[in-house]
DNA sequence: AGTTCCATGTCGCGG
DNA sequence: CCGCGACGTGGAACT
């Protein structure tokens, strides 16, 4: 990785056009070849940017980052106040435990948290227009249909309905309640939920995620 | 902004958890306190970052991060291979051009840009469901609802659909049309605009400024 | 503070 | 390659 701290004017012309008068600033050119240009603030966003595969020429301090989609990066190079050149290798790749997934796994080790004697049939139950989350059975032995999100919006209840409709029409399964869960559950959501006659639910994560270290405790 | 390139394990915990084996990568901390985890490659995105505010307490060779909001980034420095801290002062900021409300604003101003004899009624005409970027009257006397966007893709003839039907409730407006313009209109948004009956155009964005320059020009 | 919508979104998956 | 959806979306504008 190729570092360099350089008074520099910058301009951007593909998706829009973008200017950025003379300032000190960080460019970071990556083994890959994409180049950013970094103000010391604004978050990890880089104010100018080209990603790869891109082209770079360099010439009488001035560089041009062209890509095939036409766009070009065009740094002008005034005053350059730190260089250096880095290898850092191959990088093993980030481990993510995509929440979404996450919740749902802790729901299904735990599905007494969502409501008291609840118990879990299934996890990605097949539907024709696709698998449910959790499908459950209620403390009074009524079958409940779980969709579980971060964050709970109208897409989801429409996606839970849509489960609905095709669960209800089996005889074995019918009737089927619907149960919304979400670490959040918008206003809007909420509102569409009930007028579904669909339940729905918050859950805190980390108090998930208690409850189940308290279980595996308990083995 | 400190720079530093070290081997390092790294670990976040909040919205979800994630987890970097050791290998060697570019920190960044930037003066507003954002903390960024480059590999060296992988676009601009950092594999791992906390943004401003947040806090940074440094402690036999480990970074803890943490914020209001009980996000954690922790990293292990094994090994520091360089390290400097450069003030890079105030940035002047981005200006930017092309941008959807860049677009919408040299619209209103021209309509006859978009048909012969179209003139403004306003921009960002309030519905129920959100405003009308904007609503104009046609040669005919036609009241037109106008979506504008930089690509012109499904969503955004869905969102001008949801428009006029509620426009076309109010008697004094209806019947109302539809234009979609873009830059660009997609294939498909063609299609289903064609579909539900709604106009498409696309705009060329630097004739639009010549047509913005001209006009100043005669006064 | 809460909400909505844009973004040079980026990124990853499936057709 | 394109379309679709999720994202630690981030960011700005507006209520």
């Amino acid at each position: 990785m190729r570092i360099v701290v350089a008074d520099c004017t910058v301009s951007y012309e593909g998706r829009l056009a973008a200017h950025l008068p003379r300032a000190t600033r960080l460019l970071m050119v990556k083994a890959d070849g994409c180049v950013a240009v970094h103000a010391d603030g604004g978050a990890y966003k880089p104010l100018n940017w080209m990603n790869a595969p891109n082209l770079l020429t360099e010439e009488d301090g001035r560089w041009v980052v062209t890509n095939a989609g036409g766009e070009r990066l065009t740094i002008e190079l005034h005053a350059v106040h730190f260089e250096t050149d880095i290898p850092l290798g191959d990088d093993p790749g980030l481990q993510k435990d995509g929440v979404e997934l996450e919740l749902q796994r802790l729901l299904a080790q735990s599905p007494e948290a969502l409501e008291a004697g609840m118990t879990l049939i299934r996890r990605e139950f097949p539907t024709p227009v696709g698998p449910v989350d959790l499908l459950c059975r209620d403390a009074a032995g009524a079958t409940v249909a779980v969709e579980v999100k971060r964050r709970g919006e109208i897409d989801g209840v429409e996606q839970l309905t849509r489960y609905l409709e095709f669960l209800n029409r089996d005889q074995r399964l019918a009737p089927v309640r619907g149960l919304f869960v979400a670490q959040e559950v918008r206003p809007q959501a909420r509102l569409l939920a009930a007028d579904r006659g669909i339940d729905w639910a918050e859950v805190d994560y980390d108090a998930l995620r208690g409850v189940e270290s308290d279980a595996l405790r308990l083995f």
